[in-house]
DNA sequence: CGGATTCTTGAGCATATTCAATTGTGGTGG
DNA sequence: CCACCACAATTGAATATGCTCAAGAATCCG
């Protein structure tokens, strides 16, 4: 098969889980071909960015080059439900975001995002093979990701939540601490994001995340900082571990 | 299709909610481009439909032709969480249910279900620009159904969560009911699966559903079948309303 | 250094869960 | 046709978990 007949059937990532470390790779690797078509725009905090295209209306295609967002909805008299966080090599079309539900997109960080009109973008999918697997691989793991983080909201407890997502933390953005066995990472989101995507309050997420720290799984650390002492043992309070290894653990672990 | 130069840019559905109605048609309008590699499986309640395909284990695709399937996944020690309901015209790729995960896609009813490789779909997909904004529609249609299923088990409280999901059934399946200003529509889901599917207890579910036939929402009625008596005030309940009707309220209203 | 913001923590409360008993429904066989 | 069983759904009382509200501590930024 990798006889080199038909290039999408050489595309071997589909087969397992894809390497993080191929990602950003795969990012450069797209700029050739994508770079005539995409307006870059450098983010910074709290900025919102307009999910429509400004023309016409028409829809949009995001591709987060660097940095962190994240995609949220208000529905009238209930607070923000932060859908999805973005990390580099994910993306989002305006077409994901519901009408009628407020939706947002927000930087939690100083980055770059490309964006493209749809139909250019659906148009170079089919042309080259190597932006189509790009495309398809990513909509696979946000799939697969809203997955378990849906699952984490219908059904965790609110330690099981925060263990959940600081271990995805840790996976995607980690890097082994100088002391062995631990991992640290930087905290792009604010108490309050984090619990809109908990779906928990701002106070027991602070309340949870105390007992983590005297627990003597985390760290006490500087504001915008998490020092995981032990990844087993915040591993063993997420159902989803498993899970989330099988998806991101290509980088730590 | 359509005798345009670019057939891509003549895809206006991009622009506005999908019109339901015409979704079983461009379904039909598939057949003759995928049968020849599709393998037709007839669904019938309680099933289970393994995810991966046979050989090598390669990545399948799923397009839902008729009745209605849930996509499941359970975490180690936690209760099964639904994950979405699949109706005609939805797509699932193996890739998007998490691995280690304990995913099923279990049938509701009988039905009849596409299977093939994903690597066919993609070649077709690039080949065939009707595939490919079929498959992009829905994506889009089905992230922006899981945006709202997260913002609803994320805030909203239980009755909040079952009358959307009510309006959503309504929406998606219902007709209108003999008595005016109602709707009709079969209920394919057990209570457990509702719960499973709404983040709830299956006896909170049943409290709520008993709540809304008393307060005159909804009418006593058979087993699985649901008589909507007041669709407004239906809507009333559910702060997605907005949003639900954004994305498949042509159908209905 | 001062003011604003974010985060932490406690006490009381509300909502949904648990567990168990009861009723209802559908299927099977006498 | 009815009796019976297994299973699904309903309902109540007690409990637990996370939320609300308010006060205090820590951190950021000018």
């Amino acid at each position: 098969m990798t006889s080199g007949a038909n290039p999408r059937s050489t595309v071997k990532p589909f087969a397992g889980p894809p390497l993080a470390q191929s990602k950003t790779d795969r990012l450069a690797a797209l700029h050739a071909a994508l770079s005539p078509h995409v307006a870059t725009i450098r983010t910074r905090r709290g900025q919102n960015v307009t999910l429509t295209l400004m023309a016409e209306g028409g829809e949009a295609a995001f591709i987060v080059r660097t940095g962190v967002l994240t995609v949220g909805v208000t529905m009238p008299g209930t607070s923000r439900q932060v859908v999805a966080i973005l990390f580099p090599g994910d993306v989002l079309c305006s077409g994901f975001v519901p009408r009628e539900a407020d939706g947002t997109l927000t930087p939690a960080n100083a980055g770059e995002l490309w964006r493209l009109r749809w139909s250019v973008f659906a148009e170079l999918s089919a042309k080259d093979a190597a932006v189509a697997s790009f495309y398809h691989e990513a909509i696979d793991r946000q799939m697969a990701c809203r997955a378990i983080h849906v699952a984490a909201i219908g059904q965790f407890d609110c330690r099981q939540r925060v263990a959940t997502f600081l271990l995805e933390l840790a996976l995607r953005t980690g890097t082994p601490s100088p002391s062995g066995g631990g991992v640290v990472f930087d905290m792009p989101l604010s108490r309050i994001d984090v619990a809109d995507y908990l779906g928990l309050n701002a106070d027991t997420l602070s309340r949870t995340m105390s007992r983590l720290r005297s627990s003597g799984v985390l760290n006490h650390s500087e504001r915008n900082r998490v020092v995981v002492r032990d990844l087993r043992a915040l591993g063993a309070l997420s159902p989803a571990s498993r899970a989330l290894i099988a998806l991101y653990g290509d980088r730590v672990l």
